[in-house]
DNA sequence: CGGAACGGTGTACAAACTGCCCGGTGTCTG
DNA sequence: CAGACACCGGGCAGTTTGTACACCGTTCCG
């Protein structure tokens, strides 16, 4: 793999990251090229696994779950599968990593409100195997998940 | 605002989670409603502000970034806003969220390898304000972003 | 050198989808 | 009871999609 990405796939990303609605057509004429060839760089993107697809992006705040609050898990050890297995099992538990540090967990999750997110985090340190841990709430976020930079950074390229 | 969303919203919604190509007529048939319910709905939500859109969901590691980690940093007093600048200026960071606990930023970043992440932390924390840091590697995602589990109990009720 | 492989351009056509409008029906509410 | 509201089913014009085909310049290799 010489070339993971080039600028034209770069380009055409930022497209579809600012009109994801946009389809083939329009692409190809944005970005002066033929229609075939947008094409050809979706369906390749796609095979090698880089563009994985186009999920529906769901406001949880907006949904009533305005509530964001993150989790580190001391793990007992060996415990690591059976504690990710009870978590997982938590609707409310959006995100899990594993990292390095104190060999822990990482959990994101969201909660309707104060009594509710003390339910959830009861329910996430109950998991058998968990030691320590240590929760906070988001309060805001400066900078929402973005890509943004990286394709741009590619694009100019 | 009596109920955000509706199970029929719901299904919708995992309907699109699991084939996001697919079109305003094919939701309603698999939803066994008139396609302009379907498309009555998708507006509603989009107005709401639940559904934002359809962004492209890309593979960071397939696109060369294989690498990430999270940062708390503890923040000088007052000095949030100019650190967040700071960090928005970073291509590499991908996520900032202001949480309780030490009044810290939460950070997530991706790079090449460990050479590139090296650098990228240095540049984190070298923003001024920063007071004390503390990051960790991400190893493994037992669990990746996701809304189902919370679709679900809705789509359920 | 000749030729194959590759990626891009244009073109074409049938099938499908979109946006939009309408009349009809059932339910909830003032 | 009349209205408002949401849904159904149908229709229409315009656009897009999937797919196929011929053509051309570059690169790589026997």
């Amino acid at each position: 793999m010489t070339e993971n990405l080039d600028s034209l796939d770069a380009r055409l990303l930022l497209l579809l990251a600012d009109e994801p609605r946009m389809g083939v057509l329009e692409c190809s004429r944005r970005l002066g090229v033929a229609r075939g060839t947008v094409q050809a760089r979706m369906d390749r993107m796609a095979e090698r696994g880089i563009l994985r697809g186009f999920p529906p992006e769901l406001d949880l705040a907006e949904m009533g779950y305005g509530l964001t609050a993150f989790a580190v898990l001391e793990i007992a050890q060996g415990h690591r599968a059976p504690v990710v297995e009870q978590l997982e099992a938590i609707d409310e538990v959006c995100e899990v990593h594993a990292t390095t540090g104190q060999g822990d967990l990482f959990v994101r999750m969201v909660a309707r409100d104060n009594a509710d997110l003390q339910r959830v985090i009861d329910e996430v340190v109950a998991a058998p195997g968990v030691r320590r841990t240590s929760t906070s709430i988001a309060l805001s976020t400066p900078v929402p998940p973005r890509v943004r930079p990286l394709l741009n950074r590619i694009a100019e390229a």
